[in-house]
DNA sequence: ATAATTTTTTAGATTTGTCTAAAAATAATT
DNA sequence: AATTATTTTTAGACAAATCTAAAAAATTAT
């Protein structure tokens, strides 16, 4: 009854997973980019997914996942945000140092493992990264979060998720101290590039660029 | 700096260093039916790790580890046994379930992830099956044991290892209800076939095989 | 609507780890 | 010592995941 994939297969999963949120399609390109794999190749592990019923896909068509996919999908993102919590919270880890080595631990497949570890940390809900884990049945709590750029001015809230975890926004982020959880409101917000100032308690102002702002959800509180 | 090798070549590597203890030689034929692979596939895989210079090996020769092969074969020693460690001691899992998990933990490579585990464990000694876990310099603690058919009788001793991690075994082992730090003594031993009767505290006496007897080891108290 | 461009797929090759069958080397027997 | 048996290696093939180069389909532009 364990799922049995490999792990190359469960990356693709995954990867189709994120390009098709909330619910749009994917096409082999953008596949392609975010595995840094060539499209003939993605074609080759689309025809593969297919045959295992994982994928609605036809050639030449834009694809998505089939019923079956996306429970695949779900329990491979379980393993990866559970794995991160652990990471952080109890072998303490930095938040922004963590993705690499649950990309690794995500493939370890045992059901057993996952649930007992699941318990083990107490059922979390959201991974460091402000991300839902998916409780056993696939099941994610939502956050009602918002991108940066819409908190209005003034109005207090805290970071919940960070848009991707790159290395260099993850870098950027510590060098100016923001972090899941950190509290903080806009002084000001720059028509000319797009870029505010935020204000962070006990700190000094900071400008941020729009990119960044464009990275950053936050609750209004 | 991290290691780098495929899951395979590290599980030939650990599979010629139990062969070879103490400080023996390995075969292919041996080697074969350890991994369950057919000769000619260790053939291969022995010109791979020669090429790797982690193996002295010439055709038709037995061969050993090198060196360099000895210290990676204790840096996958070490992630198993920690990560057995971590099962038992923190997800509660049986200690005679937890092999096959750790099999496929023990391939996660980062050795920040498996130096924060040691200390979030408590640098730990020994795995639930009484073996030594290698430092993060490949030092082991040496336990002096004895199997429990050199146990003299009415000597009080605790099981402190077991020969195998067969799941045949440790199936029988939980039988018997005799585990890891069990005290135990041998009450009468039977010439006939080799069996002998240990007393538990607060047990009936039991009565067990020769082929059990030479897989337990024990430290006389 | 036809041509040009982009996207996607097909075809053929490569690497890793495996296999079977046959050949070569070593070990055991008579 | 010569023959037989066993062990090990070589040779050739296959599946998985990747690549490059070329062909086919779809899209965009003129």
């Amino acid at each position: 009854m364990q799922s049995n994939f490999t792990s190359t297969e469960e990356n693709y999963i995954k990867a189709i997973y994120h390009l098709q949120q909330p619910d749009g399609s994917v096409t082999t390109n953008e596949l392609s980019a975010k595995l840094h794999t060539r499209p003939a190749t993605v074609t080759d592990m689309l025809k593969k997914l297919k045959a295992k019923k994982l994928l609605h896909y036809e050639p030449y068509k834009v694809f998505q996942l089939s019923p079956e996919g996306k429970k695949v999908a779900l329990t491979i993102i379980r393993r990866h945000r559970l794995w991160e919590f652990f990471l952080v919270e109890k072998l303490a880890f930095g938040w922004d140092e963590v993705h690499e080595v649950a990309e690794e631990l995500e493939h370890v497949g045992s059901k057993k493992l996952v649930d007992k570890l699941d318990a083990f940390l107490g059922f979390p809900k959201f991974d460091p990264h402000g991300d839902p884990i998916p409780d056993s049945n696939g099941k994610m709590s939502i956050i009602q979060q918002i991108c940066l750029t819409e908190l209005p001015l003034h109005k207090p809230a805290q970071v919940v998720s960070v848009g991707s975890q790159a290395n260099e926004l993850l870098e950027l982020l510590s060098h100016k101290s923001i972090a899941i959880g950190t509290k903080l409101e806009i002084k000001k917000k720059f028509a000319f590039d797009g870029s505010v100032e935020l204000k962070v308690k006990n700190l000094a102002p900071v400008n941020i660029s729009e990119q960044l702002a464009k990275a950053l959800f936050v609750k209004p509180l």
